[in-house]
DNA sequence: GATGAATGAGGCTTCATTCAT
DNA sequence: CATGAATGAAGCCTCATTCAT
């Protein structure tokens, strides 16, 4: 007599809004914000528009959160690769780099909204951009600032932007070479991650090899 | 008898154009691409929308053509930076990257053009903003070549992104911060260039001071 | 066995009905018709979409039911008035409207529906609400034809299409005053009432005071 | 060489307007505002959704402006009428319900908007509507104090009120009759003046008759 | 009976671009 | 040359209503 929801019908529902989220991604990541459409995602997702109101507040708010969810993922292959890693804090971040290039390599899409097509947006996406980019940095800063004392002096924040920025930059030029010209991933992100230790004044890190 | 037009007049159109130029550069600085209307620009030119497409083939042209203004800009004032500085041209490096963090302080809404406001858009002037990027990374990397034998080993292709991406993310990221909670300037583009310069493996770069 | 329903559930279909009809009686008369949404109504209801098209055909059903049930309240209310009058017919008619002008002024929301935010709607919508009007109307144009003899020569019709116009502009325009600007409800009634009668002729109507 | 508008271009521009005023006023009239669509103006106006949009901000604009040159036209209905009226003030408020009703009989579909399809709307749209029949109110109002040592004691507020809402609702009521069973407007207007004028009190004014 | 997720038609509005004057 | 009124395609979003569970 009385409707009950079903864990089947709660799971429907998640799985839905998951399908709008990775049409989503994919569309902004090929074709950036403002040339994807809502009835472009709804057709990705073969959907209807009333749906995709129902799940999120307006393209702004789907945007908002494939980038969060994006943060995620890069969080979680930063941090899967660092739990492979040894114990030294500076093999920590050199695998954290490499892992964060790896997920890159792999998800040009997730790149390409991270680091160009959502920009140029109303002030609060921005905002939520930044933040995982920020998100990162605070990472790196911290991790500096832990190893202070085996480093050269430094403004522990701006390192940190500029080894952010390091890696973001050097990705983002390699997707963009055609397919065939691209040194392999791997290599990438060592020459990377070599850049960067040895720009915070880690010694030996590139001597260490991998 | 043909209509032929005067020194006067053409430099009358030059400036014109100028004038809509600029006031473009001010407004897609301050509210991006999208959110900048031809309306908008020609009503600060005090001008008329016939007069705008009378000097630019659409919105994107004008869009292009700020790019390209600003890409002359910055690479005046990096030439003249790298002017004031010594012969070696590690020197010269270091001076370029100070010139670059100094003009961007000063014209944020210029940097804003290049880092954020202008991605997302068509392929085709996210070219054209590339372009400005990459000729920056061209010349890192071409100065990492010439000065191959004095560093250790790297693939200078990454490496000049690395050091151009890590410019333009730690400009960027002082300029989120709230004015009275910045560095100066000055120190910014130190502490910017000495990261790099030792990225590279130039040994006392950041000892010699300037 | 065929299903019957119970006494109980039957009384809870009629409460459940009313449950609604009272919920969207207040919104319509606080936002109107266009302003207020079946979602709305559901929420204030505190049921369900599928609820709500069991028990009403569709929006505009539930807003004709509303204004039926106005209808009746207002009928109700000018009958208990009259009841509590004298005997001559006259002093009915004084009744009807002092009690009617009651009535609205206490419920402000059912005076806004029927006099305002019903308007602009289908034809058939318009009908209803007119249907609420029009009754009070052949009301008063019977009662003057029963006293034609008492009175000056009139139309009646007209005559009886001013009256209730006079009554229901008068307290509108009352209602729109702010509260502590407005004359007592009494005092309003006992104005309308004497305009109303002095107009038809009644000579004496106004002395005999209330 | 330099663009100068023309007179006629102004006029144009003008006559434009008006254009879609006419006829955004026609369909208002027969459907209401809900009903009526932007679409549907700018193809009964055989102009183009730009067109409409440089003229008005919005639906809610050119209705606002429907309502004001609505409120004109009556006011120089009515003050016409006054003007061939004779000396009386009582003779001019006479002058003025048969001008008004006349006016209105012969636009039904101003009258329509005023009484009706106006209604429900945003708070705003309202206030400019009964703006046009508070401006009646007043004018009434202050021709009754002006008379108030002729005539009987009244509460003037409520009894313009009383007026105005006998003269609008007697009307919709003729309006709503199929165009054969009708009185003519002219005895109509003559049957509310009688009302009205009975009702505060005028002496002979219905046995000057006319 | 009850639920509420799903549908999709259609409304309003913006703005890049053209062209008659 | 200069102007700015006109165009209309296309986007975002709402909400009455249905129907599988």
């Amino acid at each position: 007599m009385v409707y009950r929801p079903t864990a089947r019908t709660l799971q429907r529902k998640e799985e839905r809004r998951k399908l709008f989220l990775l049409h989503a991604m994919r569309l902004f990541g090929e074709r950036g914000f403002h040339e994807t459409t809502v009835p472009m995602i709804v057709a990705a997702a073969e959907s209807s528009t009333g749906a995709f109101y129902l799940y999120f507040r307006n393209k702004e708010d789907i945007f908002a959160a494939t980038l969060e969810l994006l943060g995620q993922r890069i969080a979680e292959a930063i941090h899967r690769a660092m739990a492979a890693a040894g114990a030294d804090p500076l093999d920590h971040m050199k695998a954290a780099v490499k892992g964060l290039v790896a997920y890159l390599a792999d998800n040009p899409e997730a790149a390409r909204i991270l680091i160009v097509e959502s920009s140029g947006l109303g002030a609060q996406l921005e905002a939520v951009r930044r933040a995982v980019i920020q998100s990162h940095t605070r990472s790196v800063q911290q991790a500096l600032t832990v190893l202070a004392s085996r480093l050269p002096a430094m403004d522990a924040a701006v390192a940190a932007s500029c080894w952010v920025g390091a890696v973001y930059e050097a990705v983002y030029r390699w997707l963009e070479q055609p397919v065939e010209g691209r040194i392999p991933a791997e290599q990438l992100g060592e020459c990377i991650a070599t850049y960067n230790l040895r720009a915070i004044g880690a010694r030996a890190s590139g001597a260490r090899g991998e």
